[in-house]
DNA sequence: CCATGTTATGCAAGCGTTTGCACGCTGTCA
DNA sequence: TGACAGCGTGCAAACGCTTGCATAACATGG
């Protein structure tokens, strides 16, 4: 970074005009306030020198960065690269950028980071980090700051959010399991702080109260967390509290390799002893043995939603706050069977 | 973003002193040039405005925006979201943001993309995205940039890069065959201009080399690609080719899982008549069936010695280009196993 | 007691843009 | 022909910060 890039001045000088009108002719907005021959001549020059604009000298006069900050949770949990994919597609074809900052659930760091990003002049942000009541959220919203929430959303309704609509997903997860006969289910719930945990919780309630079983026959089980571990401690200790149990959906696909392991090491086996399904459909879970039943989840697709209403936002900050729910399906692989009554 | 967010003026005319002053106070550096008093009163002042420095405006005098730009091939591709949160913890301890971005091989776009991270006034930028002759690269090299690769590297050695030692990779997988009694070992290797494909067809010859075995009883198969169509179509071709081939080492855990499919498709099974080993030890890797043996590669290791690598090459930008090399291991599953003459 | 540091603070230039305004030129209409 | 509109361009202020230099106050030593 020796020699110092081309500035407006140095295109101005080379193409002997004055340094605003190089300004106009590198804005596609104000171009037509220049003569075409001008314009040309610039342009011109621009290449020649490898002219670039410096988005600092920019951002601070226009107050705009075109960049948008991105809180994730866990990047290497495999359902936020392609809800981060999507964000950044999306964010592209409108000329934005993404910075991407990993954060645990620690609320100090995530004010850090945040303000961080927020010294930056970011135009907005995308949290894949929220909690139901999440007092992080609060604090960007009364600074006015345009955020959207993915994948999780904040129940206090202050935010945008883009998620999927988990009360359908557990419906047909669980409609799935009744039609093969299946009487004594249950559901492996996650964190109660967290939108998915608790969503999918109450669909997974209603579900059986839609259908003509006796809701003892449910049983529900909150597991701590998201993780295999979890999923694994979840099974074991279920079985222990609801013997009778044939089926069970899992909060997550983690949680459901997690049943794996747990109906492993008891010895049964799945699905002829207990059927799971899973939920996102991560990569690859056509190849774990037996393939899982789960639910998929548009997570490109959120992604590219979450871009827009970010976007969006930052265009009219007043709009009305609003949540997009994305259908997901039912993907029938081997881990669920009827069970052994019904054979 | 209504009610604009507060200057150095502001909290200098707050707190009584030149904004100079609190310019002072609000860099640690220069923070003792200014006497306890002040400073106290001042960093008092700050917080009770919420104070947040702008760094477009700090970017542009001091040239350094303390962002780097990460420019990745697929980030859905599970290889890459440890390496990116590897980078991304690495550069947030010194105080560097990260902007991701992800592009395909189109070199346009990789331009394209480049040009507005330079734009942004990035100090520096790390690539997953090297062939082993880039352009892309030079063209940075040659305006300056500090640059670093990841994962993959640029042979013509103007740019450093942290990799994972593929040579030790194939040696380790090929030795396990061997002691397990293979004669008849082969290799699907991944695109010959990227430098993993080529080393490992390197590593692997090489570590025939090294055995007692007869070369031409080694056979190399170049695969167009990585994902599990190319393996799958691979080893039914290399199988036609070389029918005598009891164990295949693939160039990734995805061209591993196409194996599995050409292998179940033949009515074959594995490991009894094919034994597999993968290459990368992607998340999940244990519960595919069979539970694929493979070379684990430390992703997050290698995504921190690049941050580590790339604040340093912009710190002293004259120090000489450096290859890092991480040692891989192999993890042993059951995708491997003596060949039926052995048993 | 004066010359000479030393220390804390103020001052102002400058980083590379955007953009409202002024200016000068040309062409049109009354 | 004079008033005026319209167009292309130049001018300069501003954005919020860093930093070299000036200045003021005060202590130190010969």
């Amino acid at each position: 970074m020796t020699n110092k890039n081309p500035t407006l001045s140095d295109v101005a000088r080379a193409s002997g005009v004055h340094f605003s009108t190089v300004s106009r002719v590198m804005n596609p907005q104000t171009r037509q306030m220049v003569s075409a021959e001008v314009a040309a001549r610039v342009l011109a020059e621009a290449g020649r020198l490898g002219y670039r604009p410096n988005r600092a000298a920019s951002t601070l006069v226009t107050r705009k960065s075109r960049i948008i900050g991105v809180v994730l949770p866990d990047i290497t949990n495999a359902v936020f690269p392609p809800i981060l994919l999507g964000i950044e597609e999306g964010l592209r074809k409108h000329g934005y950028l993404a910075i991407v900052a990993n954060v645990g659930a620690d609320e100090e760091e995530q004010l850090f980071v945040i303000n961080r990003l927020l010294g930056q002049q970011v135009d907005g942000l995308i949290l894949a980090t929220a909690r139901r009541h999440d007092p992080v959220i609060k604090m960007c919203i009364d600074q006015n700051v345009p955020v959207v929430t993915v994948n999780r959303s904040d129940e206090t309704g202050v935010a945008s959010c883009v998620v999927s609509d988990d009360v359908v997903g557990m419906r047909l997860a669980v409609e799935h399991l009744l039609a093969q006969g299946h009487r004594h289910i249950a559901h492996i719930a996650g964190p109660e702080n967290l939108s998915t945990g608790h969503v999918r919780r109450l669909g997974f309630l209603a579900a059986i109260q839609a259908s003509e079983l006796d809701p003892s026959q449910a049983f529900v089980f909150e597991s701590s967390g998201y993780s295999r571990e979890c999923g694994k401690a979840a099974l074991l200790e279920l079985l222990r509290q609801s013997p009778r149990t044939t089926a069970v959906v899992a909060g997550s696909d983690l949680v459901a390799i997690g049943c794996y392991d747990a109906i492993r090491e008891l010895g049964l086996s799945c699905p002829e002893d207990i059927s799971v399904v899973g939920h996102n459909d991560m990569p690859y879970m056509d190849m774990i043995r037996p393939p899982l039943t789960t639910i998929r989840i548009r997570h490109h697709g959120i992604g590219a939603e979450a871009a827009r209403l970010i976007l969006q936002t930052i265009e009219s900050p007043d709009a009305s706050v609003l949540d997009v729910r994305l259908k997901p399906e039912l993907v029938v692989r081997e881990s669920t069977a009827p069970p052994r009554a019904c054979r």
